[in-house]
DNA sequence: GAGCACTGC
């Protein structure tokens, strides 16, 4: 299928007059030495606003005046009105003035690390100031800058794109899952997510289309960002030519710069860290109060804090800082309750009270309540009304709220932690970091200057509160990384340079995993199914589980229900009609499985649904769709359902490309079985065995003793299930769960499943059980795999 | 009979 060809992404190379004109003159000296075809984009004549740069050697007042020029230099036309209006704002950006410093650091250096706070203006300017220095389209490449969201990377190269002049999607462009929104060789600055910038440097590991690559936020830590650190610091010896920028918003940069120190140890040098630029933030200043004695009830305090603030301070909006939905609903009625009191009471001295709650489930419609004005005086002369958000962390980086003029800080955060012995992900409230704290403050002074109230005391911010959040490659499970990283051609794990090693427990877990799963061989090494895998944008199980699906010649619903698991939770349930919710669920629940009810549940939105196949949906909900009426009506998260059509579509295009049949069986018994059966191939590790008649189950070889989710669809209680999902929450639960049967555990996962190296225990016995009966089948011989399966599915 | 902090490919 190449329907993707057609859409309106995905915007194709096309000769323009302008590119043929620019090709036609050359004078300038520094060309001599470049081949011809790469002459294209330099400037013609003496009024070149180009003229004279030489390439990394560009000095400031050289880019200043070819900023002021008549014509834009990389388009060749007039600058626009507009352009002048920007550009005077940007004069203003601190950064602006430290243009000549930082071109010179830039000529001198091949890394540098940076720091500005926000406001800075150092995610638009700096890499302007790199692209007129580098001049990337000179030599047939980009600039690329990376964002750990999609929305930053999208709205940067907008505004970006209009100070410069150009059209987004030409010269200026972004890149993110879903949505390739450049030109080739016409784009020169790309701001692209940190995990695209990944997954690229896994089929092209000299990154060879980059001169510079500039990675921002680096201080978030995310996944993608900490590999890409390792993976170019590396690639710097390698690639002399290729610059790197590190920019960070927190004071943490002497671990930056001295794990980006360069040196030549061979020829004796010592490491001197990497340079430092350091940027002025431009923010409003932000009183900050604690507590005197420690709260036992951050809830409640908080909600008392908001109501102290509500009758005491000065006008101007509220944001307080919760760790999960269920907590935010919560206050956001009690704060309600208890500011209509005060309303009523003291009409003349209080003014009224909007809660709005904030928490990334949240339907779309009722995000953008946040945006909302506060609400007006009660009666004229009256005091004016009050914004309250009240938000999880998503408020901290992804959503900036304007206006916000106080925070309450309790100090708490929900993250996620991974435990590598019993190979859970589990999410745990814990004390946020210093940095953190600081970012929570720095929300309240965006706008003018504020107040930070910390439910907590002094001492304990200075004594308790570690420096930085743990970086995510701290926290979680690797298994996908490391995959990634085989795919990269990275050989010794142990070994490699990462600014924090992740635990080595954890390394061996991602490891094992993906040597029963027969991604790497023995010796650790990439298999060709490993490889496959890797081009996959999924959990290592999924992608084997996708991969072998053909099979069983039922890789079309396998497709389904693999984007299905990639999702966020599709059920939606009110808290005032969690009845009707219920029912919902149970028209759509199929008894055999809960893999079968997502099955069913995305079948049922296709068909309700006006397709546009020829068009590849944008990420943005798809809230004027037809099916918008029947998910809502059944309670489902029309959101998630478009998401799961795009994850669809983009996994359909990655097993085109690799040969991954897309093909399903007529006989509704037969396909049944063959979808069990390919899930045993991807989770044959998570598999839990039935123990005694009170429904409790205990996981093969890691003995958990868990309980079915109550959110789990299965009439009965089958001895062998299957889960995608293990929880640790109240107690110990599997999620999302489908019976399956012994004998495919023995016959797909034989290594995993081999029986002198099993546990002790019922489980094992009753394996044991299974492998007798199985031979006493075969008359006494091995058993025989019924279908005859790729050598490269098969484990070992 | 319970929950999904938040990103990303």
């Amino acid at each position: 299928m190449s329907a993707h060809m057609h859409s309106k992404f995905y915007i194709g190379y096309r000769p323009s007059p302008r590119r043929l004109n620019s090709c036609m003159m050359v004078d300038n000296p520094y060309l001599a030495h470049l081949p011809p075809f790469q002459r294209g984009a330099v400037h013609s004549s003496s009024s070149s606003p180009l003229f004279g740069f030489l390439p990394r050697k560009v000095k400031g007042e050289q880019v200043r005046k070819a900023m002021n020029h008549q014509l834009n230099p990389f388009t060749k036309q007039p600058h626009s009105a507009q352009y002048r209006k920007i550009l005077e704002t940007r004069r203003a950006l601190p950064v602006f003035s430290q243009m000549d410093d930082f071109l010179e650091l830039f000529s001198k250096n091949q890394i540098i690390v940076m720091v500005g706070e926000t406001g800075a203006g150092k995610t638009t300017q700096i890499p302007q100031f790199v692209t007129y220095s580098d001049l990337p389209h000179t030599k047939g490449k980009l600039v690329a800058c990376t964002q750990p969201r999609r929305v930053a990377a999208m709205s940067v190269a907008q505004r970006v794109a209009d100070e410069m002049d150009v059209q987004l999607g030409k010269q200026v462009g972004y890149s993110i899952r879903f949505e390739d929104m450049t030109e080739s060789e016409t784009t020169f600055l790309k701001y692209m997510t940190d995990g695209m910038l990944l997954r690229e440097a896994m089929s092209d590991t000299e990154l060879s289309r980059y001169s510079t690559i500039i990675l921002d936020e680096a201080h978030e830590r995310t996944l993608a960002t900490d590999i890409l650190m390792g993976l170019l610091k590396n690639l710097a010896k390698r690639r002399k030519d290729l610059k790197i920028i590190v920019m960070s918003a927190t004071l943490d940069t002497v671990k930056f710069q001295s794990y980006f120190s360069l040196h030549d140890s061979a020829a004796g040098e010592k490491p001197s860290p990497a340079p430092l630029f350091k940027v002025p933030g431009r923010t409003h200043p932000v009183e900050v109060f604690y507590i005197q004695e420690p709260e036992p009830d951050y809830v409640e305090a908080a909600i008392r804090t908001v109501l102290m603030i509500h009758r005491a301070e000065d006008p101007g909006d509220i944001l307080i800082f919760l760790t999960g939905e269920e907590e935010i609903e919560d206050a956001c009625r009690k704060i309600k309750i208890e500011a209509d009191d005060l309303l009523n009471a003291d009409p003349s001295s209080v003014g009224p009270l909007m809660c709005v709650p904030l928490y990334s489930s949240l339907p779309l419609q009722q995000q953008q309540r946040i945006f909302d004005a506060a609400p007006k005086p009660s009666q004229a002369g009256y005091p004016p009304g009050r914004k309250v958000v009240v938000s999880t962390n998503i408020a901290e980086t992804s959503l900036t709220i304007d206006g916000i003029v106080y925070v309450v800080d309790p100090g708490f955060l929900k993250q996620t932690v991974y435990n590598p012995r019993i190979r859970v992900e589990s999410s745990l409230v814990s004390p946020i970091s210093k940095a953190s704290a600081q970012q929570r403050a720095g929300r309240a002074g965006r706008t003018r200057p504020g107040k930070c109230f910390r439910l907590y005391t002094e001492k304990d911010f200075m004594l308790e509160l570690e420096e930085q959040t743990h970086p995510e490659i701290l926290r979680s499970n690797l298994a996908n990384a490391v995959l990634g990283l085989a795919k990269y051609g990275i050989k010794d794990l142990v070994r490699f340079d990462f600014l924090d090693a992740p635990a080595p427990e954890t390394l061996m877990r991602a490891l094992e995993l993906l040597n029963y799963l027969a991604a790497l061989n023995d010796e650790g090494e990439l298999t060709a199914l490993g490889g496959v895998m890797a081009e996959f944008p999924l959990d290592p199980q999924l992608a084997k589980m996708l991969i072998v699906s053909p099979e069983f010649r039922v890789s079309n619903e396998i497709l389904t229900i693999t984007a299905m698991l990639s999702i966020p939770n599709v059920w939606l349930r009110p808290p005032n009609q969690r009845a009707a919710a219920e029912q919902a669920k149970a028209m759509l629940t199929v008894p055999e499985g809960d893999h079968f009810t997502l099955l069913n549940v995305y079948n049922n939105y296709a068909q309700s649904t006006y397709s546009e196949p020829d068009v590849i949906q944008s990420m943005t909900p798809l809230v004027d769709k037809d099916d918008r009426n029947w998910a809502w009506n059944n309670f489902l998260s029309a959101r998630a359902l478009a998401q799961a059509e795009n994850v669809r579509a983009q996994l359909l295009r990655t097993m085109e490309k690799y040969d991954v049949d897309v093909i399903s069986l007529e006989d509704e018994r037969k396909r049944n079985i063959g979808i069990r059966q390919a899930l045993t191939c991807g989770f044959f590790m998570q598999v839990a065995h039935k123990e005694g008649e009170k429904g409790s189950y205990l996981t093969v070889k890691d003995n958990q003793v868990v309980a079915l989710h109550p959110s789990c669809g299965l009439d009965t209680q089958p001895e062998w299930v299957l889960f995608n999902e293990f929880v640790l929450t109240k107690r110990p639960y599997i999620r999302t769960v489908t019976e399956v049967k012994p004998e495919w555990l023995l016959e797909y996962a034989p290594v995993y499943f081999d029986l002198a190296s099993f546990p002790d225990g019922e489980t094992k016995r009753a394996l044991q059980r299974v492998a007798n009966r199985r031979r006493g089948t075969n008359g006494g011989k091995e058993p025989r795999p019924k279908k005859k399966l790729k050598k490269s599915q098969m484990n070992h």
